[in-house]
DNA sequence: AGCATAAATAATAA
DNA sequence: TTATTATTTATGCT
């Protein structure tokens, strides 16, 4: 039984079995190897985990930011380089960790896929790579603010009597209204496009059937 | 009155007979009862306005896309209560400035025979209309999650420190405590909202008279 | 039955 | 086009 299988010898079952260790459907060595070969490539390059992490939420959006790659290599680097005592189930060592093995299996194909493109262009020259890897970390996307009805109702007013208004009368109410300037601007390019929208949309309908 | 001063009119190509409000020779309230009228039926047949948006935009062409068809329902629906007082909000967010009234006059006709399908469909059968509306009638709404207490205490204690967590922090969160990703970003989400919701009937009764 | 709130949809800022 | 906020719906619980 599963009580009884449980040893107290120190077993290595994570280095060097030969059985493959399965969980979820997903062989948990292949994983392990695959983090070891990409951090040897990664150092190759001479990029930082950090480096990695960084270029990767840009790539591939916030959901790989750096901290997440990070601790999920981290985390691969330890599991590839440790034995577990045989008390503590395969799976517990991912999620104690906070990466279980089904993200691993996600995230692999967009680390691999990076990877060679990172090499790709290491080849092309360093500079190449470091357009590549040294992009700004500052993906973030401002927060979304949300008008008060006075200053919608000012800024429609406004809009109604011109839909372009130069740069002086954007500034001027940005000021009036107590908003970023590029706030301002930008709601009155959503503001064009939805009326624009509306109107091809109208238009369209007059075609006769 | 208005109708008294337009009695006699000349040049325009309308007449204003009632005191609806006439606009280019269009009667907006017309309209506006139209929208209402669209959204019940819409509604009765079990529709989203995102449907309605893709359905059109497949037999009537790649303008209607389901952005302008849900701001230009909405628009409808929100001028037909302009005539609240001042004090509520609502009003000025909206205006009629999106959709100008020919433009609604004209897509008024293919909403019309659009619905008037959509709804004979209906009659013959759900699988008709399905058909006719190009979607999959099954869509479940997911389960309920109920967060242990445990969970809650977490998620409410990152909430206090930062109520908008990166991408990253919040699939940490999710692995850490066992739950889905997307789940996570929505409690947060809802978090928000609740907390907009305290501060905003707060500052009201706490407002002088 | 009614409430609290998770999920879904709509609106719209970035 | 994407992602966040705003609003609505509906479910699990008491």
């Amino acid at each position: 039984s599963i009580g009884d299988s449980i040893h107290d010898h120190d077993s290595d079952k994570f280095s060097d079995t030969e059985d493959d260790q399965m969980v979820d459907g997903i062989n948990l060595d292949e994983i392990k190897e695959f983090a070891k070969a990409f951090k040897l490539r990664r150092l190759s390059l001479g990029l930082t985990q950090t480096q990695v992490g960084q270029a990767l939420s840009i790539t591939e959006g916030p959901a790989y930011s750096q901290s997440a790659i990070c601790s999920a290599l981290a985390n691969w680097q330890l599991a590839q380089s440790q034995s577990y005592p045989p008390s503590i189930h395969q799976q517990s060592m991912f999620e104690k960790l906070d990466i279980t093995p089904k993200s691993a299996q996600k995230i692999k194909p967009v680390l691999e896929r990076w990877m060679k493109e990172a090499e790709e262009r290491y080849k092309n020259g360093h500079q190449n790579l470091n357009e590549f890897v040294g992009m700004e970390p500052s993906k973030k996307r401002k927060r979304r603010t949300s008008f008060t009805p006075q200053a919608l109702e000012i800024l429609n007013n406004h809009f109604e009597r011109n839909t372009h208004p130069s740069g002086a009368e954007i500034t001027t109410l940005a000021h009036q209204l107590g908003y970023e300037r590029e706030v301002i601007r930008i709601w009155f390019c959503n503001k064009r496009q939805a009326l624009k929208n509306t109107v091809r949309m109208m238009s369209k309908s007059s075609s006769p059937m």
